[in-house]
DNA sequence: ATGGCAAGTGAAACTTGA
């Protein structure tokens, strides 16, 4: 089973080229990120065309997720747990069906800049509720995914030019301390696990020419519960992506589970 | 050293992202 993350910066901006990947790539299941668009907006139609089951938390103009599975999803949850009055469409979650089922989620981790305010509180107390609800989901000691866009850079290795990042809110310790209490929960970075190699970078900024610089970061990643983390085969970042037509500025990231 | 882009909203210029 293969499963990728994406944060494809606006699925409407940018459907063609979202498509044709799922064409080529043809995921069993696909997190998305940054979708931009309530839920009546998602185009749904085009996925399901392509044998796509559909699960949609979405928002007007900002944040937003969705996740798609060629087998049917069962216990959708929307929302992470913890905040009633959190209304940013930031997280979902399913059981993926099947012989083997994996739960799945999809999440879209604040960005949190600029530090000092009151965003980058709201991001530490997310990944605080993250934590929580990950604790949870580890005592069902069955496979677990969490995927999707973290934005914390996790080490020095995982950004091109990481003295550029010293002030930035997924640079900080407070960020990288709660990125690594999550894996101190027992959960596996599956691109450590089977490659590890620095570089493997999923985001390039749009601006100052950080594409063709390489000035990349490594911020999307799968979490792995130990059930799933056995299982894993592969890691496979779509770099290629970045450089194809009206690019998001994320590339996609597939990890292959046996069975 | 600095800034440089892209998308949504809504119809110019602001907000957000990372």
């Amino acid at each position: 089973m293969r499963i990728a993350t994406w944060n494809v910066n606006s699925v409407n901006a940018r459907l063609e080229t979202v498509l044709a990947w799922f064409e080529e790539a043809s995921p069993d299941v696909a997190c998305l990120q940054e979708i931009k668009c309530i839920d009546e907006k998602f185009p749904a139609e085009a996925f399901e065309r392509l044998g796509y089951n559909v699960a949609v938390h979405g928002q007007k103009t900002y944040n937003g997720v969705a996740m798609l599975s060629k087998t049917p999803l069962e216990d959708v949850r929307k929302g992470l747990p913890g905040d009633d009055g959190d209304e940013h469409a930031r997280y979902i979650e399913a059981v993926v069906s099947g012989p083997s089922p994996v739960r799945v989620c999809g999440i879209y981790l604040p960005n949190g800049n600029p530090i000092g305010t009151e965003k980058f509180t709201y991001k530490l107390g997310w990944m605080k509720r993250l934590n929580t609800h990950a604790r949870g989901l580890l005592a069902l000691e069955e496979p677990l995914v969490i995927c999707g866009d973290y934005n914390v850079i996790p080490e020095p290795e995982d950004a091109d030019k990481p003295e550029g990042w010293l002030g930035d809110a997924l640079f900080q310790p407070e960020s990288r301390g709660a990125f690594r209490a999550l894996k101190n929960l027992g959960l596996t970075d599956a691109y450590m696990q089977l490659d590890g190699t620095p570089g493997g970078y999923t985001f390039w900024d749009y601006q100052a020419g950080a594409w063709p610089r390489n000035h990349g970061i490594r911020i999307d990643h799968h979490l792995l519960s130990p059930q799933a983390a056995d299982r894993l085969r592969a890691v496979d970042i779509h770099r290629d992506v970045r450089g194809g037509e009206k690019p998001s500025d994320h590339v996609p990231v597939v990890i292959e589970l046996a069975l």
